[in-house]
RNA sequence: GCCCUCGUAGUUCAAUGGAUAGAACAAAGCUCUUCUAAGGCUUUGAUGUUGGUUCGAUUCCAACCGAGGGCACCA
């Protein structure tokens, strides 16, 4: 790679200037912002300044100086600029063979061979069956699957994992729901059907939890009901309560699977925390033995402020002898690790449970040490509406499936003019609307909440799914045309063609992939799609690309075919795909 | 109360300690007899406050102000 040879060379004249090896300080190689500045460029001047004691401005010229003597090929020009910076300017010819590289390597551009072979186990989604799919799930999703996508484009071995809570307090409560909605013919009225007249419809699901949820705070009785409700479904001692239970987990995790084809997830395990409940509580058994865990009001619990004044106290298991979250994660991760020996595992949480989850690595690290070193816990952002919190007690969730039909609704209505049979029409619908809201939840960082606007983040314009799609889509289109009148893409032309920001961007594409997959963070490759789908833009308004009559248009051809290729490669990481035509 | 995260144009987001803080939406103006105008080109507009470290701070540190999350039997 050019940016290695560079920062080699950059070494080599600073150790011409007698500084001694050990001596370099850490210094940049990293492409300007500002592309006037250059291609790439380096602080290295500023960074010596203060052991040379010398103005940055002359320690860039002699390094400068330095580095004209053995310059490389591919670098055209270099120059001190601003308070010390040496830009290098790369030769037109290093950006051309780039963009061959591109077309040779097709849907493998980018990818890298950083995590090559790694065993990486990714836990992400995690819906609890009885409870609604509601956007956070969705958002969960889309940036777990990225990650997926990511890890696997550095060459690692992925499995998709989805752990989900079909055991706990929220069961019980949905269960005393169903019997109450039972009981007092609310259910029969609305559905007919399914098992003791309780539909199969997972929205009367839904309102059983919120029931069950709200009476649970409101009132002593029920609570004490639902609580030993709860223990009967861990033990699976009562037949009726078994039947209602099983039926209800199926028509969740069908619903589930309904959500998951739309979105474009597979996975390879599923893991429930019903399966590694008495793992878990093993595990915590024997560390109450070894002293880690305590006995504290009837539960055990571990004192992670013990440790680390930055942890709290939890409870593994509670007084009633059930395993909570925190003990079933530590059978978890043994459960995982039966089914799949992992190098790595990454979990995709939302970020209200950082603070615990550290408690959690901390109870890992002394109960399963091997293990927990492979641990990587992700925590994104919470999906916010304008207008406050969501809340599955009381019913007010906005569920996936509702925004994913609200969403596609609006594309079809913004089709409506397009010649376009509506049978396909549909399915470009679909594509485009699922990349509008992949998009909208990739494009900024991770861990930061997204204020979800209805009206805004729905939008398909500008910084938008759409528009990385339609630039797509239009390049597609050239490319048929160039196909009809013979044009195909070349390269090697007798004069240098003009080299625009288009090439320069197109190359950098392997550096974002391996960027974006060492800091978990999709929203680099968003980002820089973003910019190349503009340069695009700005080249197809500029220039007519098919042209029989020009001698450059073969080059144009193939500029765009690379343009393509990095796109649908770029999307494809974040798991956004492409339609024939919108 | 304690802990964690975050404060950037009117709004939603970028920025690896670097050069003139980038986009998009909204607003104003131009641009389709041309490969799809979900496009392109102009213009206006921002680092919460006060200090500190540094040649250089949106970025690191401290205090304050503001927002969100978490702190024992939910997940």
């Amino acid at each position: 790679m050019i940016k290695e040879e560079i920062i080699d060379l950059i070494k080599k004249a600073v150790l011409a200037q007698g500084i001694p090896e050990q001596d370099i300080p850490a210094f940049t190689l990293e492409h300007p912002d500002e592309m006037s500045y250059g291609d790439l460029a380096s602080n290295v001047a500023l960074v010596l300044s203060k052991s040379l004691k010398k103005s940055p401005v002359e320690v860039a010229k002699q390094v400068v100086e330095n580095l004209n003597k053995n310059k490389l090929d591919a670098v055209e020009k270099i120059e001190m600029a601003g308070p010390g910076f040496i830009n290098f300017y790369l030769a037109d010819k290093y950006f051309v063979a780039g963009v061959g590289e591109v077309l040779k390597a097709g849907e493998k551009y980018g990818t890298n061979n950083n995590l090559k072979g790694q065993k990486t186990i990714v836990d992400y989604t995690d819906p609890n069956p009885f409870k609604d799919f509601h956007i956070g799930h969705l958002m969960n999703n889309v940036i777990g699957e990225a990650l997926c996508r990511i890890m696997e484009g550095n060459g690692a071995n992925v499995k998709r994992a989805n752990y989900q809570g079909d055991v706990g307090i929220h069961v019980a409560k949905t269960i005393w729901g169903v019997f109450k909605m039972l009981g007092d013919g609310t259910a029969k009225k609305e559905f007919f059907g399914g098992l003791f007249g309780f539909g199969n419809n997972p929205k009367v699901w839904g309102r059983a939890y919120a029931l069950g949820a709200t009476t649970f705070d409101q009132d002593e009785q029920a609570k004490k009901e639902i609580t030993d409700l709860n223990k009967k479904i861990y033990e699976r001692s009562d037949r009726k309560i078994n039947k209602i239970y099983d039926f209800g987990k199926k028509i969740s995790l069908q619903e589930f699977e309904k959500i998951y084809k739309i979105l474009g997830t597979k996975f390879d395990y599923y893991f429930f925390e019903s399966e590694v409940g008495n793992l878990g509580k093993e595990i915590v058994l024997k560390g109450l033995k070894d002293g880690i865990f305590e006995k504290s009001d009837g539960a055990t619990v571990f004192h992670g402020e013990k440790y680390d004044p930055l942890l709290h106290t939890r409870v593994f298991i509670n007084s009633q002898n059930l395993p909570t979250y925190e003990a079933k994660e530590l059978g978890l991760i043994v459960e995982k690790n039966n089914r799949f020996p992992f190098d790595k595992t990454i979990s995709v949480t939302g970020n209200e449970i950082n603070d615990y989850y550290k408690v959690l690595l901390r109870a890992m690290f002394l109960t399963v040490p091997d293990l927990a070193k492979k641990v990587t816990h992700i925590g994104h952002g919470m999906l916010r509406l304008p207008t406050g919190k969501m809340s599955s007690r009381t019913g007010q969730v906005i569920t996936g499936e509702f925004l994913l039909s609200e969403i596609k609704n609006n594309v079809l209505e913004k089709m409506k003019d397009r010649q376009i049979p509506e049978k396909e029409k549909y399915l470009v619908a679909e594509i485009v609307s699922i990349g509008a809201l992949k998009y909208s939840i990739l494009k900024q960082e991770t861990g930061k909440d997204i204020i979800f606007d209805f009206d805004k983040s729905l939008s398909f314009e500008g910084d938008s799914g759409p528009y990385l799609q339609y630039a797509c889509v239009r390049a597609k289109s050239i490319l048929e045309k160039a196909e009809k009148e013979g044009i195909k893409a070349n390269l090697n032309l007798e004069n240098t063609p003009v080299i625009g920001e288009l090439p320069k961007l197109l190359v950098r594409f392997p550096e974002v992939v391996e960027r974006a997959g060492k800091e978990y963070s999709p929203h680099y490759l968003a980002t820089y799609l973003t910019e190349l789908a503009s340069a695009f833009s700005t080249f197809y308004a500029e220039q007519v690309v098919v042209d029989k009559n020009d001698p450059v248009s073969p080059y144009r051809v193939a500029l765009t075919s690379a343009f393509l290729t990095v796109m649908k490669n770029g999307l494809n990481l974040l798991g956004i795909k492409v339609p024939e035509r919108m």
